[in-house]
Formats: C-alpha cells, structure tokens, sequence
DNA sequence: GCGACAG
DNA sequence: ATCTTGTCGC
C-alpha cells in the first residue's frame, strides 16, 4: 500500500467522507510487536493559511529522543470533526519526508478507529505509511464508555454497539482520560499498553507530548525562524 | 427535530 | 486548534 495511490488531499468534504468508507476495511487490527521506536506527531495553525506539523521519534527502552523534524505548509481543508486528516494530513506528510529514520510506530493527536466510520487521522496515516498506528485524543469524538475511576492507569473500553473500538485512560489523577484506539496494523490492547508505557510523568504520552512542545515553539518563533 | 462534534 | 491572567490544587 503506497500513499500515492489512495486518493488527493484537495477533494470536497462528501468526497472525502466517500474516502473513508472506502479506506476502512484496509485496516488491520493486528497486536503490535517488537517495538523500539515511538514516534508522535502533533500540529499546531499559527494562522488560518499556515500549519505546522512536528515528529519526535523516541527509543522506548532509555525513553531519549532519537530524532526530531518540523516542517511548515499551507493548509486549504478546514476543521470539521471527523475529517482531520484532511486537514492535517499533508503537512504530517511532509513532516515525514523529512525523518530519516524509519518508526516502528507513530502515535497520533486524535482518534484511530474510534471514528464514525473506522477512519480517524491515526488509521488513514496508518494506511498511508504501511506502518502501525495509534490515536490518542485529548477528547471523545466517538462511542460509549463509562468514565474510568479516578486512579493512574485506570481504564474502561470504548464500545460501539458491543465492538470494543478503543478505550478511555486515567494517565493521570485529577485530570481527563485520554481517548486511545488503534489506528492500523495493532489492536486496542496494544495500543493501550504503549500508552501507559509512554506516559511517564504527564497525561500525555512522551512522543506526543514532546511533538507539541516542538510545535508551540516554532510556531512562536515564526514560520522562517 | 435535537444534541454531539478529534484538532 | 487559537485567543490569554490569574488562580486553584498537589
């Protein structure tokens, strides 16, 4: 599967959504494996035309940045729930042209599977690289839960219908759960387990975490610091 | 018709 | 996501 042969990223949003429900039974809901980079990937829009897409990749045994890219684009496509890869899409894309080496997974800022119809940023990334996948959302956008208890590294599944499609984390006390769902090629308990693995001492997982930081400061700097 | 709605 | 100061809590 090679990205050049889904579809283009300049296409309206009833055609984008077609995308999707064409895209959706590609993916694979496999256990992850072997992993010993992490990467994460976050956006940040310092004005309505421009975004800025950063990717720290991670050595999950010392948990220290192996390598790191942000890279600056326009961006046409607006925000509408359910189709952010769209909108962030291409200027991940870009982003990962860049990297040099090659992850064993990425983490995303958003959902997975957990998407009206199976197809949130991580999982339409995840079809796109041919790699495995994860989507871990700050906020719900899709299916049922019961809140998790109040305890670090508590957890509830995330249901659609009697499908488990991700689940709801407590990464840290006193603060709200995270969203996680696979994207491609992992399953829900996998993708759970990195999580926590990688949430060490904030509600956000390290490679995540760190990508944002990345793309606050550049975006502060400005497009050509 | 009404409410929900990743970033 | 982004605009923004002080402020409550561990």
């Amino acid at each position: 599967m090679n990205y050049r042969n889904l579809h283009a990223w300049d296409v309206s949003a009833t055609r984008a959504v077609e995308i999707q429900k064409e895209l959706r039974s590609l993916i694979e809901l496999t256990p992850l494996t072997d992993v010993e980079l992490v990467a994460g990937a976050d956006l940040a829009f310092p004005d309505a035309k421009h975004g800025v897409a950063a990717i720290v990749v991670l050595n999950i045994s010392t948990m220290r940045v192996v390598e790191q890219v942000i890279v600056h684009e326009t961006v046409n496509f607006p925000y509408v729930p359910g189709l952010l890869a769209f909108r962030e899409g291409p200027v991940f894309l870009k982003a990962w042209q860049q990297l040099r080496v090659l992850p064993d997974v990425v983490m995303f800022d958003g959902q997975g599977i957990a998407h009206p119809r199976r197809l949130g940023i991580a999982s339409h990334m995840g079809l796109f690289l041919d790699l495995p996948t994860i989507g871990v959302a700050k906020s719900h956008l899709y299916g049922s839960f019961i809140e998790p208890p109040n305890v670090q590294g508590s957890y509830t599944f995330l249901y659609d219908n009697n499908e488990v499609i991700g689940a709801v984390v407590r990464t840290k006390v006193g603060n709200k759960p995270l969203f996680v769902s696979p994207g491609h090629k992992c399953d829900v308990l996998s993708a759970l387990k990195l999580t926590l693995r990688c949430c060490t001492k904030h509600r956000l997982p390290e490679p995540t975490r760190l990508a944002h930081e990345l793309t606050q400061k550049y975006k502060h700097v400005g497009l050509f610091g």
